[in-house]
DNA sequence: TAGATTGTTAATCGATTAACAATC
DNA sequence: TAGATTGTTAATCGATTAACAATC
């Protein structure tokens, strides 16, 4: 863990962690650079280079272990030790993801949810009492959640990430459709549910 | 229009889109590489290349008319016109994804929704009744949608997309955890949210 | 006209691919 | 040992950045 790793390195990180599931579940125990890239359409050039980054988990002649590759991975990821996080917004989009991700799980835990609608505050989602907006520096000094994720209307993004930002929290998942301001010390991944629909659109035109 | 524009190109346009868009809100109507690349953390020389792909929509001396660069781009993702798509999967992410373009929409219009829950036919989500799936091969044939949201759980995913591509659909937006397996004539663009929660938990510990 | 800023060509940088020696 | 496949170095390719002539 060395040098700076790639932003493309890192965004395939994922999928490899995916692929890698699936293996283990369909029995299989070891994979070599070529075959794995043939099942993700990349080449074992690139998958070697990838994981090298990290300092080779492979064996000369043999291939990988899937079993300990997958955990290697989850441990750059950092999705081998459980992480709690709070939910900004209990609308359609924040309710989905809540019990999406209590479902499927993967070493993330939501402790807390929060909305500043009176409507929404006392409701119920999944196992999770909504919250008033107003409790959660309160929520956030007690419990430290590492990361929230944000899904409320665009506008009020930029305010809330500073509250929470001054409250401890420094990671944030951005559902809005707006950028969150950069600052030195917070990270943030985006889904912008619009962009991938355009995308999708301009694709559209482009092959078909 | 002529030669093939990379990915990264392609990735970016949504996100000139919405700032233009902001821009337009903010009443500019004028704007130059430099200080659009300042505003989204570009350079102004890659704004100029990105915008040239498509064939120069600037004024030497002068910089680029927000409007009509929002237009030319809006063109260029095919969303100028009107985009029908059917969702398929009522569950949480499908009705919240339903809910939020019916919201903010984009040129994008729904037109059916579909479930193979007998609990959820008849459901309304918005102001469309949910359909039993197996009869998507004949709202397809009448309705001619453009495109599927694919929001099931991901055992199912590739069996879905092979009936309604056999039915005329060509363009896919897949939300499940599952990659679509690569077929030659359709588009597909995938949203993994349990992807975006890695990366993010990657950069935490990068950066934190 | 002078100043500004584009469109575009050339230079640089980084990521992907190819090749191969090391070694299981 | 022989065969396979990694780790790693070198070559190639593409994307980003820099530079500048064209021109509004």
């Amino acid at each position: 863990m060395e040098k700076k790793v790639s932003e493309s390195v890192i965004n395939r990180l994922p999928r490899y962690y995916r692929y890698l599931d699936e293996l283990i579940k369909e029995g299989v125990d070891r994979i070599s650079s070529k075959t794995l890239s043939e099942k993700m359409g990349l080449t074992a050039s690139q998958v070697r280079q990838d994981f090298n980054c990290f300092g080779g988990f492979g064996q000369q002649g043999y291939g990988y272990k899937v079993e300990s590759l997958k955990e290697s991975i989850g441990k750059i990821l950092g999705i081998d030790r459980q992480r709690s996080a709070i939910l900004i917004g209990a609308g359609n989009i924040g309710r989905a993801f809540a019990l999406n991700i209590t479902f499927e799980k993967r070493g993330f835990h939501l402790t807390g949810i929060f909305d500043n609608d009176p409507e929404k505050i006392g409701q119920t989602v999944g196992d999770i009492v909504v919250s008033d907006f107003e409790e959660v520096e309160k929520f956030i000094e007690e419990n430290k959640p590492e990361m929230a994720i944000v899904a409320i209307p665009k506008a009020g993004v930029n305010q809330v990430v500073f509250r929470l930002k001054n409250a401890g929290i420094k990671a944030f998942l951005n559902f809005t459709h707006a950028e969150v301001e950069d600052a030195e010390d917070i990270v943030v991944e985006n889904i912008h549910l619009g962009d991938s629909l355009m995308r999708l659109s301009y694709k559209m035109g482009e092959k078909i």
